[in-house]
Formats: structure tokens, C-alpha cells, sequence
DNA sequence: ATTAAATTTAACTAAAATCGTAAATTATTA
DNA sequence: TAATAATTTACGATTTTAGTTAAATTTAAT
């Protein structure tokens, strides 16, 4: 019988911030319950007081951190800055929770459990719809040209990340500095002349 | 029985290219056999015709390491460039490699199998001799003060990468780039007045 | 085309790792 | 202090992995 909800307890967060970070690291059939439970310094019995198997644990972390995304996003959309400054700062939040996890982690979330999949597809198309919504009234507002589609820039923003860490581009601009920078450029100036110096790390303070 | 020497097999080069990756991200204890075997398509029978068991494999594959390592050092030690951009190149080299393996990688083997132990803390001191007496000669030459132990340098070499990975640090310096730049100033000219409008980056190529 | 070498497939056993649970222990509260 | 809740220890059942072997298949060389 599985307790719930003990979302307070100690031993409970230190099995979930344990875990997640071994997870998002190795994927999940590299870490086994008995290593999670070491780590966290928590016995295997109480481990399975708070959760039933691996997946149960995979399924409370993936929901914290999907709740943890839409908060972030939407904390940033509702700011009082400048759009520009928005964009910016969620190009940064994909990057930063794009180093979070392995790739091996996402192939496997979709690879072997069933309702991981689900949980996780349907997660992804929420947030979709979110930030699809937050650029339609971009384009409404005339911030952007209103012919680009707005799920073109959500596809352009999950690639960001990619690119940042493709090893073709990494070869041609080395620095990442530099590399975000023209990326940024291309995103917002496309091959257009644009103002070279801006420098779009400044924008991020604050 | 064992077969030797297969350098130049394909399947051989296989098996060893694949487990270097996959036991370098994720060290030793989580990558199975049949999982190389798997990624690098060849049979499991195969494997054990050029390795006896796993501590082999790494055994063979840290060797290939070291040997490049020195290699790569002894070339950047032997070019007709100034010191400062030897210095450079070297720290590059550390950092790059540094990036290549995890930290797990390097406990599991100070860990578990005594043969590795050792064979990696002799790899370890033989390097340190060799770039110490590339330091001593450089002080020789008038290159650094001579009141510097040149077991110092070394140290602090091998505490960059570190550093240019340490959290704290990441908050302070947030820009890779701007943050080896500091680090590079720091080593080169300590806390006094330097030329600022060094861009370490620039010496670099070629 | 024939032979020899290299590789794979498919089984199998022993050992080790992992899961999951019942009973014992410790801490907490009434 | 007695009752209850939280946690651990210790253990059997299950699964995975390591390491071998025999026979079939592919590859390369003669």
C-alpha cells in the first residue's frame, strides 16, 4: 500500500531529488532502485512505502518537473519586460533544462513504459499549446511577421539546443559564446543585416 | 585463448571505439558486455575472442588513452612556438580531455580492480614527470620565476577544468569564455595589472 | 569452386545483481 | 509507559549478466 501524499517528507524529497538527477544523468535502466535508495541514504522498504516500482518514481518526478516547466515559462511570459527580453529568456530556460537531462533519458521515457509515454506526449502538447498561444499573441501584437507559423518557432527554439551542441557547428564557431550569438542573430535577423553589437547575454540580467 | 595483436581489426576497433564512449559517459559498472557488443554489432562470442573479461577491455582502452595523451603532449612540447602558447595549448588539451570522461569513470577505477588501480596511478606519475621537467626546463629558460615549485603548475593545470566546471564558479563568471579568460589571467599574471585585451582564444590557432 | 578463417546464432550454466517482502528495530506520539 | 508510525535488517524469489560451447553462416583467400 503506497502512502500518499508525503510531497513534506524527508524521506520522500531526498528519494526524488536523488533519483532525478541520477535519471536525467544515466536514463533509467542504468540506475537501479537499490543505488537510488543508497545515495538518498533510505532504505529499500521505505522506498517502496512512497512509490510502487521505478516507473511510479519516473512518473512523480517527470510530473514535478512538467509542473516545475509551466510555472518557469509562465513566470517569464507575465513579466513586465520588453518581448524580446521574453524570447531571450525562454530560449535560455530550453537551453538550461535541455543540459538537465540525457537524450537517453527522453528514448527511453518513450521506448519501454506505456504510460510514461502517454504522460509525457500529453505533457509536451500542453506546453505546445502554451507557448503557441503566448506567440499567436505576439503576432497579434505585431512583434513578429504574421507570416510565419508559431509552431515554426517553437520548432526553431527546441532546436536551439541542438544546435548549441551539434559537433558540425561546434567545429565551424567554437566558442559558445560566439555560437549563441549568431544563433541568436539568425533567429531574430535572419541573414538580413543586423546590429552586430548586441550582445544578448546583457539582455538575460535581471 | 586470446587473440593477438588485432590492431587493425575492424571488429576489434569497434568494440573498443564503442566501449570507450559508453564507459567513459557512464562508467564501468553500468555498461554491460552484451550492451557494447550490441552498439558496436558484434557477437558476444567475439568479444571474448579478443578480451578475457571487461577489466580487459578497460585495461586496453586506458592504455590506448594514455598513450595518446602523451603523444598529444610530446607534440605540443616538441612545436617551434613560444612558450605562452604552449602553456595555452596544453591547458586546452587538458580541458578537452577532461570533457571525454565523467568522474564516476576515474572512481570505479580507483575502485575496484587493483591491476587498473595501478596501471592507471603509474600512467598518472609517469605524465607528471614528464610535465614537470617540461616546467623545470621552462624555468631554466627564465620562462616562469624560478621561485615556483613546478609540481604547482601542474596542479593548477589540472584544477582549470575543474574549476572551469565548478557551480560556484558558474554563478560568479556565467560566460565559458569570459570565465577562461579570467582563469587565463589569473595563472598568467596573478592578481596584478595585466593587458586585458588578451584573447587567450586567438592563440590558439593553427 | 574449394578451403580456411572469422563471425554469428543459439543454446546453456553459474554467479551476481535486483526486486520485493516479512519480521525486527527504532523513533514518535498519546 | 503503551501504542503507533517510520524505518531498517535480513532474506527468498526472480531476473540479469558473465562466460562457454557446438553448430551454422558469412567472408576472404587460394
Amino acid at each position: 500500500m503506497i502512502t500518499e501524499p508525503p510531497q513534506d517528507n524527508k524521506k520522500y524529497q531526498d528519494l526524488v531529488t536523488t533519483a532525478r538527477s541520477l535519471l536525467f544523468k544515466h536514463g533509467i535502466k542504468r540506475v537501479t532502485i537499490e543505488e537510488i535508495c543508497e545515495k538518498a541514504n533510505v532504505s529499500k522498504v521505505t522506498f517502496y512505502k512512497y512509490f510502487h516500482n521505478k516507473d511510479d518514481l519516473v512518473m512523480k518526478i517527470m510530473e514535478d518537473w512538467v509542473d516545475d516547466g509551466v510555472r518557469e515559462f509562465l513566470a517569464i511570459r507575465d513579466e513586465n519586460i520588453p518581448f524580446m527580453d521574453k524570447m531571450l529568456k525562454l530560449i535560455r530556460l530550453k537551453l538550461a533544462t535541455a543540459q538537465e537531462y540525457s537524450d537517453e533519458f527522453i528514448d527511453e521515457l518513450m521506448g519501454t513504459n506505456e504510460n510514461l509515454k502517454q504522460f509525457y506526449q500529453s505533457a509536451t502538447m500542453k506546453t505546445m499549446e502554451l507557448v503557441t498561444d503566448f506567440f499567436k499573441e505576439a503576432q497579434r501584437e505585431g512583434q513578429f511577421r504574421k507570416t510565419v507559423p508559431p509552431e515554426f518557432y517553437i520548432y526553431l527554439i527546441e532546436h536551439i539546443s541542438e544546435m548549441m551542441n551539434d559537433d558540425k557547428l561546434k567545429t565551424i564557431i567554437s566558442d559558445p559564446h560566439d555560437r549563441f550569438q549568431e544563433l541568436m542573430n539568425i533567429i531574430f535577423f535572419g541573414f538580413n543585416e543586423c546590429d552586430k553589437t548586441i550582445e544578448y547575454d546583457k539582455l538575460m540580467e535581471g
